[in-house]
DNA sequence: GTCTATAATCGGATAGAC
DNA sequence: GTCTATCCGATTATAGAC
């Protein structure tokens, strides 16, 4: 008698996986396009290739995949941010932290743009997360910046504001990106493009608060 | 024989004035929380105290009544952009420029959010605005900038991504408002941490561009 | 596990009485 | 001009055959 299910059928199947993860990409790009309330169980099906009955028996509802999608974004937004943990010089820990952002925006521009319609609506599902885990890591982060300030290492302001240009600045890139396409005639930013997007970034940050 | 309609009677009465303008505050407010497709008329109608179809006697369609609002948010967008026309010095005016579109975002977040939103489905209904007038507006501020650039008045940068730095720095404090509010106690940013929010944003951009 | 068929509800728009 | 009643397509979710 053992606790442990047998491994030749394991309680995920591989095949299982795989439409969970089709079901789940593609719940990812119309929830970006249309909004929780705006995307459709049936645009979500279609996309992944599969019946609408299929999407309700790998996630009960719409609302469950939602959360899901959810979840997954609030872990990588928490990855990025701990790159502003790994030293206590300012300049380096800001550029890390902006490159890291920057490089969050290019690599799941998708999560960047849910996250965004979540708070246009109110942020009904996040508020916990914003209002426990965001503000302890903002209050964390306002604390190192206010000795740098103590010690002069850059300039006096408030910590707050100043990441909220960070986020504003490196997710307009994943947010906007549509805007930005149609300024850059139709096309999207190629790499050399990003790269001197993000290098800009990190410069006029950085010349913006160093003393 | 006249072509003018006689005054005792006017086209626009003062009620479908007033009607109009209550369905189109109503839609404004919905729109911004939930997108184009998100938004309901049945909400729109009920916010604005009129039964729903009502809404369509005044807007024969939910999209005509979304354009409607669409394009007095352009107007608004283009008489904050003309404050970086006034004067040819870059640090007088990217201060008024930074300030009018922070005032902007304060005045009017929910058309700050619609703008967000409409970029986030694919800008369908001010993707012709965004290549034409916006593209136009933006190439002619680069030229003043690579000038002053030239000038050795500021810094060596690429000014469209300057522009972006701006557009989602100031746009931040409506669009993401509801994040702000949870990082705030749950309070919105009273007139003096705007005030301050505000200085700070102008300071900080400055700053990073400054030589 | 998978899929067709369908229930139940919602949403945009209209008809037509007042 | 205004509003009740309603049409009809779309949408979430489920039932039940396979």
């Amino acid at each position: 008698m053992t606790l442990t299910p047998p491994p030749q059928r394991p309680a995920r199947s591989a095949g299982r996986e795989l439409k969970e993860k089709g079901l789940f990409e593609a719940a990812r790009s119309v929830f970006a396009e249309e909004g929780f309330k705006g995307a459709t169980t049936a645009e979500i099906a279609r996309r992944a290739g599969v019946p609408k009955a299929n999407l309700h028996y790998y996630f009960p509802t719409k609302e469950a995949l939602y959360r899901a999608v959810t979840e997954e974004i609030l872990s990588d937004w928490l990855a990025a941010a701990s790159s502003f943990d790994e030293n206590d010089d300012p300049k380096q820990a800001i550029s890390t932290y902006v490159a890291a952002k920057m490089d969050l925006a290019r690599a799941d521009p998708l999560g960047s743009r849910i996250w965004a319609s979540e708070i246009l609506r109110g942020a009904p599902v996040i508020k916990d997360f914003l209002e426990t885990t965001l503000a302890e890591w903002l209050a964390s982060r306002e604390a190192i910046m206010r000795r740098w300030i103590a010690a002069g290492k850059i300039r006096s302001l408030e910590p707050r504001y100043f990441f909220y240009m960070i986020w504003a600045t490196t997710q307009h890139y994943a947010d906007f990106e549509d805007q930005i396409k149609a300024l850059n005639g139709g096309a999207p930013l190629s790499d050399e493009q990003f790269q001197k997007a993000k290098a800009q970034a990190i410069d006029t940050i950085l010349n913006g608060v160093m003393p």
